[in-house]
RNA sequence: GGGCCCGUGGCCUAGCCUGGAUAAGGCGCCAGCCUUCUAAGCUGGAUUUCAGGGGUUCGAAUCCCCUCGGGUCCGCCA
């Protein structure tokens, strides 16, 4: 066993083994720097050095140059290397291919080695405490905004495969006025005077469902209501001032429809670590530190009796750039409860990551500065998306233009099941409601991680409802057939080869006969780790689906040219499976990363 | 008025941070592949002024500037 099989990561080794030589090579020629390896189209090989701007320093024709490196690489002193690469100057290019046996002895190996921890990282011993979602508790999701805890969550288990200790945090409203007028809406509108439940309604029973009646109604009325406006206030007034009563119950109201949305979110398998109360933040005085500490700041300043910030001189811009973290009366703001969470947050942790939509950007920032004068080394990073809207506009609750996530849940699984009934008629039924569960709940969460944050969404249930291509059972579909190849050879009594007897079939003849798309399948397999890291550190999840995407689509051409169980060769068949069987397990974690299941059969 | 983000074949998306070899996938369209490990699959084909213009560079979808189109924000609200 070699050092890359100890920690999983052959490609990543045999890179830095070239990236050494060449910088030797270089370095003898005069050119000294890092040089940057790129990626090639993939017939050209997996590394390549370009070498146009060698050609100015060296005043030399850049074909001239790759020919030269490639002699020189050729020297004997670098045979470490030539165990990776095969190399090969092509015009202004010298182009590196990983050697097959290598590829072979030492990827595949890796993966029935480590099994389910391939492309699990190190532990980093640090602590990352991920908040997402965190919207006011008062009616149910809508597709709006549910990019929020699909792209959290699939964060979440990014970086926790990344070797990070993530906590992942939901942070209550409970003392805004949204909480407020629902709860007092239930409290004071009989059910007679909201809008009826439509008996055929599938979420009928659902609390955000049902309660979310009563806040707007209670909305409705206020509207037109100046003196109901001031028993709002007075609610909330009540609640800094620390009356208890009136607090419990306004959370009480709330904690009904969190537990209606945490249900919708759990049947798409994200689930919290922890649910943080606003009000936590003034009952344990973390408050009336920040203002205390900030009053103190040079850039605070009174208007009237209320205090702010004044942020100019940081770069924001714009109509006003004051930052009030008081009103007039002394009483604390949202925005001041908010960084209150995030001082006591970033003070346990090492690394705070928010999801938050696009229209918080400039909070964002403002937060970040004020923390920044609170003291906190350790900054909030975030991670922006841009919202689902509809193709007639914006979603809007009011407007009764909206989509909810449930309906597209309730949506998603019936035309699942339809599809699965369509293609596999002879399944029985049970088959069939678990097939179409997974596909159906698969579908909601890669449709929207798939695209990246900051691109705007158009809702459309034709794309939304896609099941062929670029889609979550393309992914589950080559799954399933890795498992029904895997199961018959199983049953035909054909092993799956073992770490040492791929490591030993590499240095057989057959290797020089592999085809194509074996190889081009292997070289997918080892990127796995690197695409991680790449998708976690850089905070881009769409990564992982368009490389597994890369994956199944590589494994599908290989099941249609190389025939597995039915080939006569037993050596080829041995390794095969092997691939088979790594294929499957990769498969299986990159769809554990986007919170999807992987069917045996489908 | 001022920020920030997006604009890639008919439609949807990747690539942009870190500039390189014919712009990569999917949907749809056309022509094929199920007596051989599940056709939710595979093979081949047609379709692109990478929003427009200028600049930097040996080289620009990628970097810089301007324009246009779309999103979003600028409350003693949350």
């Amino acid at each position: 066993m070699n050092e890359s099989n100890e920690f999983g990561f052959p490609i990543k080794k045999a890179r830095e083994s070239l990236e050494k030589a060449v910088n030797e090579v270089l370095g003898s020629l005069g050119c000294t720097g890092a040089v940057t390896l790129e990626k090639p189209p993939r017939e050209m090989g997996d590394l390549a050095l370009p070498c146009f701007t060698l050609a100015k320093t060296m005043r030399k024709n850049p074909a001239l140059i790759a020919k030269d490196i490639e002699t020189k690489l050729a020297d004997h002193r670098f045979s470490d290397l030539q165990k990776f690469f095969e190399l090969e100057a092509k015009g202004p290019y010298l182009n590196f291919t990983l050697r097959t046996d290598y590829l072979i002895a030492n990827v595949l190996s890796s993966i029935l080695r480590k099994g389910a921890n391939y492309g699990t990282f190190p532990l980093r011993n640090e602590f990352v405490i991920l908040e997402h979602t965190s919207a006011n508790p008062n009616g149910p999701f809508h597709v709006g905004r549910a990019r929020n805890p699909i792209i959290g969550d699939t964060l979440a288990r990014i970086l926790r495969k990344l070797g990070f200790t993530v906590e992942v945090q939901y942070w209550v409203n409970d003392m805004g006025r949204q909480a407020a007028t629902l709860s007092w809406g239930k409290d004071n509108i009989p059910d007679s005077s909201v809008a009826p439940m439509d008996p055929d309604n599938p979420f009928k029973d659902k609390n955000d469902h049902r309660l979310v009646r009563f806040y707007q109604e209670a909305h409705r009325r206020i509207e037109n209501d100046e003196k109901l406006a001031g028993e709002i206030d007075r609610i909330l007034y009540e609640i800094e001032d620390g009356n208890d009563e009136i607090k419990q119950n306004v959370r009480a109201n709330s904690i009904k429809v969190l537990e209606g949305m945490k249900e919708s979110l759990s049947r798409l398998n994200i689930n919290f670590d922890k649910f943080v109360w606003e009000s936590a933040t003034v009952e344990d005085g973390t408050v009336t530190e920040v203002i205390d500490i900030l009053k103190r700041s040079e850039y605070a300043h009174q208007d009237q009796e209320a205090w702010y910030l004044e942020l100019e001189e940081f770069g924001i811009s714009g109509r006003s750039t004051r930052f009030y973290f008081t009103r007039g009366d002394g009483t604390s703001l949202y925005t001041t409860r908010d960084l209150a969470y995030h001082l006591s947050k970033l003070r346990q942790c090492d690394r705070a990551v928010n999801i938050l939509g696009e229209d918080h950007k400039l909070q964002a920032n403002q937060l970040k500065i004020a923390l920044g004068l609170l003291g906190s080394k350790v900054l909030p990073e975030s991670i922006f998306y841009s919202f689902v809207s509809l193709a007639e506009g914006k979603m809007s609750t009011r407007k009764a233009q909206v989509v909810y996530l449930d309906d597209l849940i309730h949506e998603s699984l019936q035309r699942a099941y339809e599809e699965v009934a369509r293609r596999r008629p002879m399944l029985d039924s049970e088959q069939k409601k678990r097939i179409g569960l997974e596909v159906g709940l698969g579908s909601i969460r890669y449709n929207i991680i798939r695209v990246q944050a900051d691109k705007r969404i158009v809702f459309r249930w034709e794309e939304a409802l896609n099941f062929e291509g670029d889609s979550s059972p393309f992914l589950q579909y080559a799954h399933a057939r890795c498992c029904g190849i895997l199961d018959k050879a199983n049953y035909q009594n054909y092993e799956t080869p073992s770490a040492d007897d791929v490591e030993k079939m590499a240095g057989d003849d057959f290797v020089m006969g592999i085809h194509d798309n074996e190889r081009n399948l292997i070289r997918i397999l080892a990127d796995f780790p690197d695409r991680i890291e790449v998708a976690g550190l850089g905070y881009r999840p769409h990564f992982i689906p368009k490389y597994l995407q890369d994956l199944a689509s590589a494994f599908n051409n290989f099941y249609q040219s190389c025939p597995v169980i039915s080939g006569t060769d037993e050596n080829i068949k041995r390794f095969r499976l092997g691939l088979v069987e790594c294929t499957r397990i990769v498969l299986a974690e990159g769809l554990d990363l986007l919170g999807i299941t992987a069917p045996e059969s489908m």
